[in-house]
DNA sequence: ACAAAAGTGTTCCTCATACACCCATGT
DNA sequence: ACATGGGTGTATGAGGAACACTTTTGT
């Protein structure tokens, strides 16, 4: 009983994109509001059918592409997938969940299709509709985990980018503050991370800052570490 | 252009598992010969179609009861989902692959499905039919990178079981030697990792060990470190 | 000169590694 | 007694946390 004799197709195929970017010091997704049913007028998160001629990863970086208008040079990755029975009224639908990582964008770019996307600050963006509640939570966690041992935290820099701009990334998702002077020597040290430009930035004061772009590693060794995790073992 | 105006089906939703464990020192993986096209006389990884009313957890349960069966209390997780648009011939499959952690287990249970299902040593497994040689390798990794910051080596373990069948699974996953002494005052420093249950077991020789169940502990912290990464970057 | 941000040096402490050594059992 | 595996103590070194201090700019 493992497979019918002939194969039928017995759900819909979607991909769902949780777009995560830093606005004012805060993370930000991209959520579009729906005008038809299920969930109208309900907030959700960018997404559409997979084409069929197209793998997963091409389905999100063109639902991506409809939507922001962003093409190329975007962090992106499969987060999992979601297909609770009835996560959609209408029927067994199957959507393949990505994590999609973006430098400040100018304007939520208003796309052929996107006029009602916008950027929401993660924790302000109230009921969601399907599961995509659950969703922007796992993107979120995976986000936070990843900038721990990978360079993850770079995608979300427009190049070139000071220490203090990726500084800045760990702070705002970590939510925690970090200390500028420990931070600069791991992140110099760490091979292949970010690469010196030779440029520098000033800002309106201080001493100007060198600028950096993404380095050739993938795995970050030794991994930068999230602070107070012992305490919540311990307590 | 997000939508068509009514649901229809345009894929075949299944799940798909790698079930590791560990057999005379190796690390084994759960394999079935394939009687039908596609791909008869193969090996591929178990797995088949979600009903109509499962979720993805659920059908991954009842695929792995079918295939061994085994019912509860094994560690099962969601790996990623596979669905490139050829990967079979008989039309769009997404695949939903998971991850699943078996104590050695007595021999393949025949299931009533299941009679050709065995045992095969990773890295013997030959060319796996649809992209299962993918999906395995994506397992091997996750398995291998949870060793380190989750208790999952646990699953691998019947209970009560020793702090050296507890580090032989680490030997066995990451292929390399772990000094007895220092992994023993790892593990039992790490709170919640292993509870000692105060019985001991004696072997034919040498000093009885204390035996230990699984903890609460669902994060390692420190974590359990694997050797000559430092290296590899350095390299 | 001063404020402010960038970047360096130093101290202390935790923890990984290596390994000498002791413990408890079967034969 | 001794072989064998279980378990403890200790020295060394790498790296994280904290923070004093120096550097480089704009005003």
């Amino acid at each position: 009983m493992r497979e019918p004799s002939s194969l039928r197709y017995n759900a819909s195929l979607t991909v769902d994109l949780a777009i995560l970017t830093i606005r004012g010091e805060r993370l930000n997704v991209l959520l579009i509001e729906r005008g038809k049913p299920p969930f109208p007028g309900r907030l959700a998160l960018p997404g559409g059918f997979v084409l069929d001629d197209e793998d997963l990863d091409r389905a999100a970086a063109r639902e991506l592409w409809e939507e922001t208008g962003i093409g190329e040079g975007l962090h992106m990755e499969q987060l999992r997938t979601y297909a609770a029975p009835g996560r959609d009224p209408r029927g067994r639908v199957a959507s393949v969940a990505y994590l999609a990582i973006a430098p400040d964008l100018p304007v939520p770019v208003a796309g052929t299709d996107a006029a009602a996307a916008r950027w929401v600050p993660v924790g302000e963006e109230g009921e969601l509709a399907f599961d995509h509640g659950d969703i922007l939570g796992d993107a979120v966690e995976r986000a936070r985990a990843k900038l721990e041992y990978s360079p993850l935290a770079t995608a979300f820099c427009r190049e070139p980018f000071t220490i203090a701009d990726l500084r800045s990334v760990y702070e705002v998702v970590w939510g925690v503050r970090v200390d500028p002077r420990n931070f600069h020597r791991k992140v110099t040290g760490v091979d292949d991370f970010i690469v010196a430009t030779g440029e520098r930035r000033s800002l309106p004061t201080g001493r100007p800052a060198a600028l950096y772009r993404r380095g050739r590693a993938e795995l970050l060794y030794p991994p930068m570490m999230r602070p107070g995790r012992p305490d919540e073992v311990a307590s």
